[in-house]
RNA sequence: CGGGGCGUGGCGCAGUCUGGUAGCGCACCUGCUUUGGGAGCAGGGUGUCGGAGGUUCAAAUCCUCUCGCCCCGACCA
């Protein structure tokens, strides 16, 4: 940072603009969102959207500085994007349809249809495509840092899930696979880099592609009990994944032994016996001798997916494995359409519709399951005899009794924050916007392409959702909107004034972030306000250690405090920092 | 979009059922005292009761419509 003159009058408290609340407002749920508008970082514009106030700002602009590094370290380039996109890209690439109603559509004065962009895969193919036509110009990564706007269904928890957020993306462009891989790669230690360096506990965790599409991707989670992704990780390998992607790999799979007699099949009364619970105790079975037939809708198609009674349906895995850009479950309608009976009596046997089923009932005999007839459920169904599936896959949800995919050992549930997430996205966007370029052996191919995003505001908001206390926030270093507060506790008394005048100065001159409470506020204000927003570094000037030429160095995250000579206030508290600085590398 | 809840001073809330001059705490302003963990006393200002319409002698309160916000669900970086 230069200029640091001109930012002397704004570090005093009295010059600046940071308004705290003693109460919790009623509207924030999450300790996050409470202490940012407590602390003064934030105020809610309307549903989802925040003003960034000076000192909210300040960790923004931190986190944004240390992206910066990081990714130009990594050699990627950074340019600005515009907000405003045409319609006209987004139905070239398919998504105008795919996107869904986050993606805020308007019409510009000349009726084009207009929205404001969610994310920019479109427009950096399209700056690609128009500037990049041989392999000897890549690999090649952009990045920016920008405001986005997806309208989601529900904002909530402030910075955390807003309409509006600060975002860098980056795209990195390569002319085969290792070179995609190798910037993936990059990106990926890029990432680890900055989520050190902010402070934050997290994990890479392998994640489905969703809506972006692509073909691999890891999701950055910050630990966190408010965290509203769920994810597993092994307990002995490195193996971690969120739930939509977490495979699951055991015996179970494998076909069941062949020496299991089929019985006859038989059609069973169930009066208005419609769950797994109600059918399970009515016919005094477990739950996985049960088969549940769930009937989706996979781009318009009905598709029946088959699940064990005591196990969940995974619609990320499932619309994986049937390669469907849109599923959802059925309405009541459609369940009546397709299995001529309400919902609760569906079941694969004379069912007309498209079956998978999930690998967990390849090995199943003599279950039960619906008799697509109202009132009617059959037991000793059996695969092969009864029905058929069309393939088996991987289509339910990993659940506690399951074991590591990788090693086979125990698992264990979190949950996680998802500040980050790198794509390897494939061709999908050069091939629909004709990214093309010509290789060594003048053959045209599509770019390799990866997309990679950080949650700017996110990320703040999961160090403090990591990092506070009763009292406030605190502050990792690097995140914290001030490096070091002084505490003036008397502002009549000379002596305690000259000698926080005297210490701010200096820190100035180091370069220090450094904020002067020069409010003429009782000494109880100015500690809840320090405690509140979290600064990792106080110096607290009182009139008793003035006298003795004394002051008072504690850090937010410490109970205990010491005392120090004004004379060496200065060099003691950068040196505080630079530990707290050096214990993030 | 479905279900629930809430809009009363800057913030947190009471008052609404049972209509009758709009209140409390914090914050804010003035004065005095106080002064190392959100001070005390005294005085003061602060409201289109979310908006529109209706009922009534009279509406924060009852009725209709509307807007906004919060929570749960589906959905999603």
């Amino acid at each position: 940072m230069g200029k640091r003159e001109e930012l002397v009058i704004y570090m005093r408290y009295s010059n600046y603009f940071m308004p705290t609340y003693k109460e919790v407002p009623s509207e924030a749920e999450v300790i996050s969102h409470q202490l940012m508008l407590r602390a003064g970082m934030i105020r809610k514009l309307t549903s989802g959207i925040y003003t960034y106030l000076p000192a909210g700002l300040r960790s923004i602009k931190k986190v944004e500085n240390i992206i910066r590094e990081e990714m130009n370290r990594a050699g990627a380039i950074e340019l600005l994007m515009p907000a405003v996109q045409p319609g006209e890209l987004w139905q070239e690439s398919g998504r105008w349809e795919y996107y869904g109603r986050e993606l805020l559509r308007f019409k510009d004065r000349h009726n084009r249809d207009t929205c404001l962009g969610p994310t920019h895969e479109e427009v950096i193919t399209d700056l690609v495509r128009k500037e990049i036509q041989s392999y000897k110009q890549m690999p090649v990564n952009f990045y920016q840092i920008q405001t986005k706007f997806r309208d989601e269904i529900r904002p909530r928890f402030g910075l955390m899930r807003g309409r509006e957020f600060i975002m860098k993306d980056a795209y990195s462009f390569d002319a085969d696979e290792a070179g995609a891989n190798r910037s993936y790669e990059a990106m990926y230690e890029a990432y680890s880099r900055i989520f050190q360096r902010c402070g934050l506990k997290f994990r890479a965790v392998e994640a489905d592609t969703g809506a972006i599409g692509g073909s691999y991707s890891h999701e950055f989670m910050v630990l966190a009990e408010t965290g509203e992704d769920q994810m597993i990780n092994c307990t002995k390998c490195d193996y971690a994944a969120n739930l939509e992607r977490a495979e699951i790999k055991g015996e179970e799979g494998l076909p069941g032994p062949d020496n299991i007699p089929m019985k006859p099949l038989k059609k069973m009364y169930t009066p208005d016996i419609k769950t797994v619970e109600e059918v399970t105790s009515f016919l005094d079975i477990s739950e996985d001798q049960l088969i549940k037939t769930l009937i989706v809708v996979a781009d318009n198609e009905m598709v029946a997916a088959l699940v064990r009674g005591d196990h969940e349906l995974n619609e990320a895995k499932l619309k994986n494995l049937l390669d469907a850009q849109v599923i959802e479950l059925a309405s009541p309608e459609q369940v009546a359409e397709a299995t001529s009976a309400p919902i609760g009596f569906a079941g694969p046997v004379d069912l007309k519709i498209k079956m998978v089923a999930d690998l967990a009932i390849q090995g199943m005999k003599n279950f039960v399951t619906g008799g697509n007839r109202n009132d009617l459920h059959l037991k000793n169904v059996n695969m092969g005899r009864d029905f058929n599936v069309e393939r088996f896959g991987d289509i339910r949800m990993i659940t506690s009794r399951d074991s590591c995919a990788r090693c086979g050992e125990e698992i264990r549930f979190g949950r996680g924050i998802e500040v980050g997430h790198v794509f390897k996205l494939g061709t999908k966007y050069s091939q629909a916007l004709k990214a093309i370029f010509l290789d060594d052996q003048g053959k045209e191919s599509p770019i390799i392409m990866g997309c990679y995003g950080i949650g700017v505001g996110r990320t703040v908001a999961a160090a403090i959702e990591q990092n506070h206390d009763k009292d406030g926030i605190i502050f990792p270093i690097p995140v914290s909107p001030f490096e070091v507060t002084i505490l003036p506790l008397q502002m009549h008394d000379a002596a305690v004034v000259d000698a926080a005048e005297k210490i701010y100065k200096e820190l100035i001159a180091h370069h220090i972030d450094v904020l002067l409470d020069d409010r003429d506020e009782r000494a109880g204000v100015k500690f809840k306000d320090a405690d509140l927003v979290g600064i990792p570094v106080r110096v607290t000037v009182g009139s008793r250690g003035a006298k003795e030429g004394q002051v008072e160095i504690k850090l937010r995250s410490q109970p205990e405090s010491i005392n120090v000579p004004i004379g060496e206030a200065s060099a003691f508290v950068r040196d505080k920092v630079k530990k707290l600085y050096d214990s993030l590398k």
